[in-house]
DNA sequence: ATCCGATGTCAAT
DNA sequence: TTGACCTCGGATC
């Protein structure tokens, strides 16, 4: 379930298991073999989170990049190792304290020189969980935009980390018409957004998991807990409307109609 | 037993 | 804009 909260709670995990200890590396499902016999035995140094990245620093230099995709799954074990699937792209473990972490189905596990990985964090933008205070370059990259906000919130070089859940809760929380172009949002509208993200991913990146109505209970598994991220034609939660669902920008978007409506326009399903 | 979709991204058209 | 890639669990036969 990977937004950018799964991943920095990753990185906070796996650095207080694994950062400052020798670390035995290996690739089960074989794909990634090279890489781990080079860093099989080093030293982890750190681990950091950058949107939807994590990037593990070794003794010597290197960079191991990984990103889970939308399939990848990264478990971490701290007692009982079980044994890895023959699928495990990658596993870290440390025999001595019993832990271990078994990767699946990632979408990049590859060693980077450590210039490639300030490249790549100079492509993203700002990361609402490590830069809280982006509010204005956020703003600026929304205002170059015409495309939709729905549409822009998920281009990795505006804001890093937000997904296809976050950025439906975070238009709906917002009161924000998924279609309006990012553009034609007011300062006033792109700082409230902003803060939005902010507040969401921080809750997710404390909990582990994306309830973004705080009057449901996280243990409540009957209703999601969320306004109107994958619960097309059910009832909104703040208004007599039914929630819809149209693709944007390749996924699908979820919203209010009545809820979300953009200045001037017709009220109703004007979606596209 | 098989199918399908998923909180993602990139290359090819 | 579409398809490919990666894995898994839940729905469906």
């Amino acid at each position: 379930m990977p937004e950018g909260h799964t991943i920095h709670r990753l990185a906070r995990s796996h650095a207080q298991a694994f950062a400052g200890r020798r670390v035995a590396v290996s690739s089960p499902q074989g794909r990634f073999s090279g890489g781990a016999a080079r860093l099989d035995g080093k030293v982890l140094e750190d681990v950091q989170a950058f949107g939807k990245h994590l990037l593990y620093r070794w003794a010597g230099g290197d960079v191991l990049h990984v990103h889970l995709g939308l399939v990848g799954a990264f478990r971490t074990y701290w007692q009982d190792l079980p044994e890895p699937s023959a699928q495990t792209r990658l596993v870290l473990a440390c025999p001595a304290t019993d832990t271990a972490a078994h990767l699946t189905g990632p979408l990049a596990c590859e060693l980077i020189a450590p210039e490639e990985a300030g490249a790549l964090r100079a492509r993203l933008g700002p990361d609402p969980l490590a830069e809280p205070d982006a509010s204005d370059v956020f703003a600026a990259r929304l205002a170059r935009r015409r495309s939709p906000i729905g549409q822009v919130l998920l281009d990795q070089a505006v804001v890093a980390g937000v997904g296809n859940a976050y950025r439906a809760e975070a238009l709906f929380l917002s009161g924000l018409d998924p279609q309006r172009p990012a553009g034609d949002l007011t300062p006033g509208e792109a700082a409230g957004l902003w803060q939005t993200l902010c507040r969401l991913l921080g809750e997710g990146a404390r909990t582990g998991r994306i309830h973004t109505v705080a009057t449901i209970a996280p243990a409540d598994d009957a209703e999601p807990a969320r306004y109107v991220y994958a619960r097309e034609g059910s009832p909104c939660r703040r208004c007599a409307g039914t929630i819809e669902s149209w693709p944007l920008g390749g996924r699908a978007m979820y919203a209010c109609p009545s809820c979300q409506v953009r200045p001037g326009a017709a009220r109703g399903s004007a979606h596209p």
